[in-house]
DNA sequence: CTTGGCACTCGGATCACGGGAGTGCCAGAC
DNA sequence: GTCTGGCACTCCCGTGATCCGAGTGCCAAG
């Protein structure tokens, strides 16, 4: 009984923090909320969960913000995920149904999310990890160039220029690329990997070396860094609304962006499950960012989470109203994967 | 005489006030450099100066600070292009020449410039039209699919998959192949895309369907606006350090950021020309960042400028060695460019 | 357990004030 | 003519001093 109404009292303060961005006092509580009893019985409540942590006071007399537990606390256990309204989920179907290949979902998803949230969002490309091989292709360039194509099931492609020992004519190529797709395609990138590392010897000694160069790039592209690694970011203009300690966070933030490298870790193991999940303040691996919040997902077609989307802002934000919208754009954006 | 150290007090302003982002004196103008004048005398340059328009005061009693016209003075007649210590050109080339394809190039150089410069960089990618065909590739995925692949002399590939009205055997498609790379390759885009309207009715008319849609792929990757419009930015966090007028240009800066579009209207007509152009505040076509200038130039292969590099920052800026850095960048990146 | 009352604290806005940097102008020197 | 030193003036900015009010903690009574 008690409990519940320090429950709601931590809730109406993260509640009423975020929306007013200043630090709330008794007073002002009970005015904006019904809780029924007076301040001072909201006083009582409020020491209270000082003493538990949730809750701080950043300097004597002066109101109340909450702490990271706080917001942990809020978003485990006080709040509701706040459906999309009808219009919302109306944008977020048609600006994802007109996109044309996986660069575009890509970019309108991080457009997207960027304008529901109104935070700096983040999309990371879809690994290929578990994606198969839809077909190798190897184009002769002249000069001892031959051109390598891979493509996925995904719908990406990746391609390798390499670098022959000696020039290569019609007839080989076409052997080469005959038996390279005889032996990757359908099969899922670890399969293929695997295949293609044993392909060279098949061949008599005469072509192994070229062969060997060919399959040297295919599995580098295949376990390409590059595109695993690779992430879009949207609406850092978001960022100039952080008004509050805000050069002292917009810095590390800016720089962060910066480093995709840096902004996979920030969106972290959320990529294995498909729930959203929310990382407050120093819950993350960055002390810079101590200050800010990731609400993240994974996405991919099927149940499978190929890659990870999500946000960051700052740890005072709508928490309900952000992770519906992840949500949202991260079904949505799975649904259009599964029939592309 | 005296127009000639009215101008050398132009240019220990613009010098001052660039280092120290303070409005600057005349007592700390003469304590600085080397005049051999009074203060006195200092000021009743300045006060002309200021007549002119080239200087003006934050406010009465305060120093004063240059206008956009003063910085302009300065760019075009008072300052030498400050060569770059051995250090840096040697950090541009060894990290330049580690590059292994046409985006690595642009995201080291963009990466560079803003390393050097300390301010946000902008590198466009290389346009496609003065260059000329290298290879087209057309790949049976199947299924009616045909991946149509267009492999450029600037190393750029572009590809698309296209649906056939019905399946295509291996012979088609192998002559498909052979007459589109007879047509093209070698052909600068413009000339490319004149023929290839005209092949279709080169082939029977059974075939004619199925060629004309592998030339609409072809002829819209040839014009795609979005390789044209592509661009790399890079060092954002650089905008932190802007310090003054903070939020005030940081916003539409941000917000400039993420519009590729405006970002090409920012960089300009800088790519017509190889010489570095600067643009100063209110002479940029936006009027909410009156108080940044760009430091632009073209480069690309030879003399042709395919594309346009440049930088952003505060009109209060290190001009002279900020156009070195853009200078040397574009010149190593067109050599690259002629290598490659 | 709740509530009204009350004394207390402290941050932030406001204001007055003085120092200092800078200016403009003028008269005299070169 | 040009430069210079002197001087009065302006006004920004930092420093205290003051005051107000929101908010708190605690206590005694309901």
């Amino acid at each position: 009984m008690v409990e519940d109404r320090k429950l709601a009292v931590l809730r109406a303060i993260v509640e009423d923090y975020v929306s007013t961005e200043e630090p709330v006092g008794s007073k002002s509580l009970v005015d904006r909320h019904q809780l029924g009893v007076s301040p001072a019985t909201v006083r009582n409540d409020m020491a209270a969960l000082e003493e538990e942590g949730f809750i701080t006071q950043p300097h004597t007399s002066a109101g109340r913000i909450p702490t990271d537990k706080g917001y942990r606390m809020f978003v485990d256990r006080l709040s509701a995920v706040k459906p999309l309204t009808a219009a919302e989920r109306r944008a977020i179907a048609t600006l994802l149904e007109g996109a044309i290949d996986l660069d575009d979902v890509v970019n309108r998803s991080v457009r997207l999310l960027a304008q529901l949230t109104r935070q700096v969002a983040i999309v990371q490309y879809p690994t290929l990890s578990r994606s198969t091989v839809r077909h190798v292709e190897v184009v002769d360039l002249g000069n001892a160039r031959l051109l390598v194509v891979l493509i996925l099931s995904t719908g990406r492609v990746e391609q390798r220029v390499v670098e022959l020992p000696a020039e290569l004519d019609e007839e080989h190529t076409g052997e080469i690329r005959g038996r390279l797709n005889r032996t990757v395609v359908g099969e899922r990138l670890v399969d293929a990997s695997a295949r293609l590392v044993l392909l060279p010897d098949e061949f008599d000694p005469a072509q192994r070396g070229v062969v060997a160069v060919v399959v040297a790039a295919l599995l580098e592209a295949m376990s390409d860094h590059r595109s695993t690694e690779r992430v879009a970011v949207g609406g850092t203009a978001n960022l100039a609304r952080f008004g509050d300690g805000f050069d002292l966070a917009i810095r590390p933030m800016l720089e962060a962006l910066e480093e995709h490298v840096v902004l996979l870790k920030l969106l972290g193991e959320a990529s294995s499950s498909s729930t959203v999940t929310v990382r407050i303040g120093h819950e993350g691996p960055f002390e810079e960012l101590a200050s800010t919040s990731v609400v993240a997902t994974g996405y991919g077609p099927g149940d499978e989470a190929l890659a990870t989307l999500g946000i960051v802002g700052p740890t005072r934000m709508d928490y309900p109203g952000t992770m519906a919208a992840v949500r949202a754009v991260a079904r949505y954006v799975s649904r259009i994967l599964d029939e592309g």
